[in-house]
DNA sequence: AATACAATTTTCCAGATTGGACTAGATCGT
DNA sequence: ACGATCTAGTCCAATCTGGAAAATTGTATT
């Protein structure tokens, strides 16, 4: 009855988890709350366990420690991003990159406002060198980059987008969005700005695709 | 022989420190690099006085507790930037309101470079609610934003800014010049830009400005 | 230049919190 | 009802914070 695959003997591996899917779940999503707080070195692991209401013990036995317990929660993060990004981006077709550029930018802002971890723990990490951040660009931040980079320099080519070094408009453009959500706590008080509104946040998307976004999009031949 | 001011009987003031400046100071750079780091709940008094090379009481001499010598590092930091912008400031007119938004924009650029806790220090203490939160922004941020804010109206009405809401203007502003040095480990990795060389920052600097402020500065009647 | 005393530093401690290990028992899929 | 999976509860060594007490240093007065 054993499953055997890639000729490797496997476990007997007959039982599944079920409450456990659900202590997991609420494990992930306190760390990723936590996490995006206090940073990797500033939350504990007893914070964590106490938010999701279970006995910290048990970070050990679902995700062995805290750093892949941190590994897990931020995968889950850029995951759950990337579904929603690739299912906005298909319903536009590539002859049409300033609407699918609008359309970026909306959907990033939209799941930052939803999810401001997405931009809070790059923060967190981006402030020493570590493992987790090397592996957080490898994982996420490079492939998403290489990706928009290249459309931002074909939009660049037809006059949609300022010239310049297209690596730092793709970063000043996401800061726009994801750092403005990350610190908007901050802007409430500062600049009586809600970014919790939809409103305000439609405001900032259109903003941003006028300032980065002048050029009209060329009629085709 | 006690010294009397307003009416009250002084102590004796007999002595002054000397070396103690010292010692304050590398608590305080230390503070401000570890703070930037990890945050506040992130950060042990241990590890500061570690980096400062002291023994760990004396933080409680020095400044009474931890969240004292927090807000003195903070203090410290915006302080000195203020300084560096007045000073700066002070040489262009204000009848030339977008040669002073240019040395507006390269100035904190430069201040951040060298001292990239300017940003990350709020970036922080955004997360979750806070008193060092309120803190920060009635005695630092809110002045800043009530004059960059104003003088951004007054260019948007002379056509160098483009319109909407100056408060987002402001803060897409910053955080294109502040966030972009705060995430400056993970640009490098994912990037390739280098923040730390003065051409870079010289490129987003000339970049930042052609996109948030396009319009030509109006000829005096 | 000797002394006294305040300013500063060092040494040490108590109580709390940290990440992680361990075991016994409850729970759930089969 | 069996046995693997999951949880509760306890424990530990390391580290944390805030202080107290002792030792040292520098300065001002005599």
């Amino acid at each position: 009855m054993d499953v055997e695959i890639a000729g490797i003997a496997k476990k007997p591996e007959r039982k599944q988890q079920q409450r456990s899917i659900i202590t997991q779940q609420k494990l992930l999503d306190a760390a990723i709350q936590a996490f995006s707080e206090n940073g990797f070195k500033g939350t504990s692991t007893r914070d964590i366990a106490d938010r999701a209401g279970v006995h910290h013990p048990l970070i050990t036995y679902h995700f062995k420690n805290k750093e892949q317990l941190w590994r897990a929660a931020t995968d889950r993060i850029f995951r759950e991003f990337n579904i929603a990004l690739v299912k906005a981006m298909a319903e536009i077709p590539d002859e049409e990159p300033k609407a699918r550029a609008e359309i970026f930018v909306r959907t990033y802002l939209q799941y930052s406002r939803n999810q401001p971890a997405l931009h809070r723990i790059i923060l967190h990490e981006a402030n020493y060198p570590s493992e987790r951040l090397d592996w957080l660009v490898e994982n996420h931040l490079k492939p998403l980059f290489d990706e928009v980079h290249k459309s931002l320099v074909g939009m660049q080519q037809i006059g949609v987008v300022p010239a310049g070094s297209a690596a730092l408009l793709f970063n000043m453009i996401r800061v726009c969005a994801g750092g403005l959500v990350a610190l908007k706590l901050e802007l409430k008080q500062t600049s009586g700005i809600d970014l919790d509104s939809d409103e305000q946040i439609a405001e900032l998307a259109d903003l941003i695709i006028r300032v980065f976004f002048p050029g009209e999009q060329p009629k085709p031949a």
